[in-house]
DNA sequence: TCGTAAAGACTACAGACGTAATCAAGCAAA
DNA sequence: TTTGCTTGATTACGTCTGTAGTCTTTACGA
């Protein structure tokens, strides 16, 4: 019996650093990259150098956040979990860290904060509208 | 010229860390409290021990997010940042760094994920409604 | 063929964080 | 006065993070 990638229901997903989450953009907006595609991307937002860029890449297979495939003598890398996932994961615990858990808390604490503008506003009430039907 | 203490309009607040976070809440909840105290009601949540909860409360002294007055030989500590202040910072981080800063977007992707209950799609209506009088 | 550039692997290292143990000083009880 | 608990201060230490540098291998151009 070898224990199966990706198996357990409860594998717990090895958190993702800020940094990494840099890298991880590049990835979810290509899709697929070489280590220094992503670095070429990445160092437009921050100041690294290609060994930081290899560094974050390795750290994130290690953490099953993303992939490699071998072309020639080096990889291929892309994203092994969803933005959406990720996106909606870190939502999630903000939430439950700072609005116990309830997510209209956050949307009333953007409202009265004035962090949501008018036309954030409107933006959300046809959101809201949409849903309900 | 001396560097006074508390001037500059820019003084970037240090990050809080999410173990002081636990201990800001109490603090945030009394108002003020003892290192036994504090102790005492976080425990309840993480199993600390009493020096890990001091630990704490000095990182936090250092970053200038609470301060202390001498009662005695030991401390009353306070808050020296509201939480309203803190939850706001901690909100706007995520959603600029997931969200480019679209607050609206955080909702959409919300309520795409079917994260508000029918409950909070009401209650952010009303809260919507309230907000545009 | 030979050197070199590029790729990944391995190593490094300081600072933050989680989690405490130990130390020193003083107030309190015996 | 002596003993001991309580309190803050100092020190500890493994892990994670940010940010690289070095080593080894190898494909490709001269």
């Amino acid at each position: 019996m070898n224990k199966s990638p990706a198996n357990g229901p409860a594998e717990k997903p090895e958190r993702i650093s800020e940094a990494e989450h840099a890298v991880m953009e590049v990835l979810w907006d290509r899709g697929t990259a070489t280590a220094a595609e992503v670095w070429e991307q990445v160092c437009t937002q921050r100041d690294w150098s290609l060994a930081t860029v290899k560094t974050l890449l390795s750290r994130l297979v290690q953490k099953q956040a993303i992939e490699t495939r071998p072309d020639g003598r080096r990889y291929i890398y892309s994203p092994l979990i969803a933005r959406a996932d990720y996106v909606g994961g870190e939502s999630r615990r903000l939430v439950d860290r700072l609005f116990g858990g309830k997510a209209a808390s956050l949307v009333a604490h953007l409202a009265e904060t004035e962090a949501l503008t008018p036309d954030d506003v409107s933006e959300i009430e046809a959101l809201l509208k949409e849903l309900k039907q």
